[in-house]
DNA sequence: CCAAAAGTGTTAAAACTACACCCATGA
DNA sequence: TCATGGGTGTAGTTTTAACACTTTTGG
């Protein structure tokens, strides 16, 4: 079935930065592609948007496909339309990123017979498309958003040590943190609960677990609290 | 001429949220629709997307054809692709955001014959399709722009006292600030040339004139200053 | 000489930074 | 008992916030 329009149309697609934690390595979800153009490369997982389709919503079921996931921190990038991205035709892409806990999931490679992996973000692959560009854009987003926003806790498990809390914003803004002043800046916030559970199977003294109070926030934000590290 | 593709594609569009600064109302251009849907309502100055042109090229094309400006201050704001927010078919829009400074350019309504109006942002008409949402996205996005990136310079004159900087942040952001301490500040920030001029026409004691060093300014970023206000 | 806005410092409070040791636990 | 990381307070510095009067100029 053919479809005709009076002008012609870039396509349009959405792509997918799913970042993950993996102790101090920030990583990305990458698919190895099996049909040109750039077969046998690596690309952000992604493709065409419907016409009954939202963004959000082919953003979603890309995700879905790609990974099992529902449910998930979700958010639009940015949206890339360069004339050369594609070979092909013109094709535009709006580019979301997505924040996921890999303790807590379990997710699958991907459903289809295409090859998906992580990749340390320090240590990437060459990339088909424009994707290298993509994801830059991404991981600078990343990083400012962090600060000044509570995204951090969508790539922890919900109950963490301040510890780990602590591991995901110095990976992530690759600096170091004092121990003191950060477990003094966080708790002043009064968002997150601290639990009556400790950490299991440790080989030392086990931490204290906490919970980030969306709820709490949410109200604290309203009255005119700003979160900032 | 018709054009043909395998599946069907949603139509897409760029839109300018066109911001400008009067005195101390935050104003935005909107052009009257002569065509339905939505004939006689106010809109966003934008239009389709040539499959030859990148966003960027085809947002700086409609808005010199709106306008006749060049070389403004435009970025990407965010995509929006709702199924409705045009009742003939699924178009999903690239939004703008453009900056311009009143005095110093003579901003010609339009080419066409439509109908074309700075509204300020506090007294807006209705709006066609989505472009109240877009506005406010827009308007969201320069608030919190405005406070970490130097971009308020675009909305002035590129001499300019001191006060009209205050103004300009007071009416961004929506509230007073104490001129001792902004000035305090902005000056410390070694970003400001004062100049050896000073105001004209003005019936009190003339205010001594700034130009912003945007040269500067990158070399101090370069070396980890962060603008903030 | 009056009206209007320009320009200018100080002080108190709050936030930030740097820094080192004892504690609890499992191996 | 040892190795490992958990947990805690203080002091100096910097940053921010509050605040009022004199100066210049044109009308």
């Amino acid at each position: 079935m053919a479809h005709t329009y009076e002008f012609p149309r870039p396509a349009l697609t959405v792509d997918i930065v799913m970042f993950a934690l993996d102790r101090h390595d920030l990583k990305v979800m990458l698919i190895e592609r099996d049909l040109e153009p750039f077969a046998g490369r690596w690309a952000l997982p992604g493709g065409f948007v419907r016409v009954d389709e939202t963004l959000d919503e082919a953003a979603r079921r890309e995700l879905e496909e790609e990974t099992g996931l529902r449910g998930i921190f979700l958010e639009q990038l940015y949206t890339f339309g360069d004339l050369d991205r594609d070979p092909r035709e013109h094709v535009v892409t709006v580019a979301y990123y997505a924040l996921v806990n890999l303790e807590g999931h379990n997710i699958r490679a991907s459903t289809d017979a295409r090859n998906a992996a992580w990749f340390a973000i320090s240590d990437l692959p060459r990339l088909a498309f424009d994707h290298e560009r993509i994801l830059d854009v991404a991981h600078e987003r990343l990083c400012g958003k962090v600060r000044y926003q509570p995204v951090g806790f969508e790539l922890l498990p919900s109950k963490f040590p301040l510890r780990q809390l602590q591991d995901l914003y110095e990976t992530i803004l690759d600096r170091e943190l004092d121990k003191r002043n950060f477990r003094k800046k966080l708790l002043s916030m009064d968002i997150l609960v601290e639990l009556n559970e400790i950490e299991k199977d440790v080989a030392h003294r086990a931490a204290r677990l906490y919970r980030f109070d969306k709820r709490k926030y949410d109200r604290l934000t309203k009255q005119g609290f700003n979160f900032e590290l």
